[in-house]
DNA sequence: GAATAACTTAACCATAAAGTTAAAAAATAC
DNA sequence: GTATTTTTTAACTTTATGGTTAAGTTATTC
């Protein structure tokens, strides 16, 4: 009577770790319950240790598939613009919208950070090469614009990267506890409008003035 | 034989409260343990429950006590600077070094957004009423600027105070993802000067154009 | 100087947490 | 059709956790 239910390990394991991203990222490492994980899956408490090892495997497997998705997810970006210009506004407008798109992925990061990034300094160039494409986009974006006399030399692609990130990134990250110190206004439609035109305006800035910081 | 050991509730509290500062900005609300914190306080866990009923009591009086510390270290700064260009430009790099030197309050922050403020929000006045001035001092700034004509009307002081925040606090909060998949070079002596000269660069930019974005 | 309130100590408790055991069943591979 | 891998179930163990009890001590108040 009960259906056949076929196996099928790899949608476990997703299934797991979909589950598991949920809880991480809302409570924490420290916070979240194994148990709870469990209850919500499609499958067992059991299954998690015997696929995962223990809570910390689960994690370390939650952050990599997350910024696996995130990297890959930023690589899709290419629309193709007129001008360097535009192509670095579309970039920084891109990058804004994604981070307020993603709070789940924000706060996972959040949460190793306050690890001090202990687990993915664990997992090592499983971690680090996933990243390689995210300061590389904007490297050539700049070239570009350097070669086009649109931009002026001397900028570090990290540094603007850095850069574009702190804005994108704060905003989501901290929004929490700056609209309990200062209001919402920043978070209304309007507020977000002006707060991406400034990042805009600011990385166009520094782009276009190029090494003035030696 | 035995020192006779004056009583002080203010100072056993105070002792309470630094070490607990240290364990939850060092673990997270659900990481910190009352027992390792009241082994490293001079008094008992006994009085911790004494004084402030429990382990969430306990964190919310540490949070207060942060954000009013910082504040009023905040309010201390008040150079003497011959325009408004240079006044602005001091006021980033303040705060940019201020958010390195108080790495521990950026943790409890970051914390606290992960509990999306919840308790910042549960203290009500008590909280909102300490941050007043944070803006304020920035809005006479822009002000000032505006009227010795240094900068163009428009800004909003919360959106600049907003764009100098994130990037002081970006820098402090993500540096372990940041440098774990970048590289560290933006936090050599070099890469931190750089950064912040791109802040104050990127500021000056924004007041000076003034309303860019309507 | 007795009463009272503030404070201290350490043992104790109930619960909840991560993780395990063990036995079995079902699907798949060979 | 035998061996292997995957999956299920549920009870169990161990440890650590937040929180409490209860008795005692010290300063302060009257």
């Amino acid at each position: 009577m009960a259906k056949p239910k076929a196996r099928n390990p790899e949608e476990v394991k997703r299934n797991i770790l979909e589950i598991a991203s949920e809880e991480f990222a809302e409570n924490g490492f420290a916070g979240a319950r194994v148990n709870v994980i469990a209850e919500r899956t499609e499958t067992s408490k059991r299954m998690i240790y015997y696929y995962f090892d223990d809570k910390l495997g689960l994690y370390r497997e939650v952050l990599v598939l997350a910024y696996r998705q995130m990297r890959e997810q930023e690589a899709a970006y290419n629309d193709a613009p007129k001008s360097a210009t535009e192509a670095l506004c579309n970039f920084v407008r891109q990058t804004f919208m994604d981070r307020i798109r993603h709070e789940g992925f924000m706060r996972l990061v959040a949460i190793e950070n306050i690890h001090r990034a202990e687990n993915l300094d664990a997992l090592g160039a499983r971690f680090s090469d996933v990243n390689k494409s995210a300061v590389e986009t904007i490297a050539k974006l700049y070239r570009e614009g350097v070669a086009s006399g649109e931009f002026r030399a001397g900028c570090d692609a990290t540094e603007l990267h850095w850069f574009i990130s702190a804005l994108a990134t704060f905003n989501v990250t901290n929004r929490h506890t700056f609209s309990a110190a200062f209001g919402s206004a920043v978070y209304s439609e309007k507020g977000q409008e002006n707060l991406c035109q400034m990042a805009v305006d600011a990385v166009l800035h520094l782009a276009r003035t190029g090494r003035d910081h030696q």
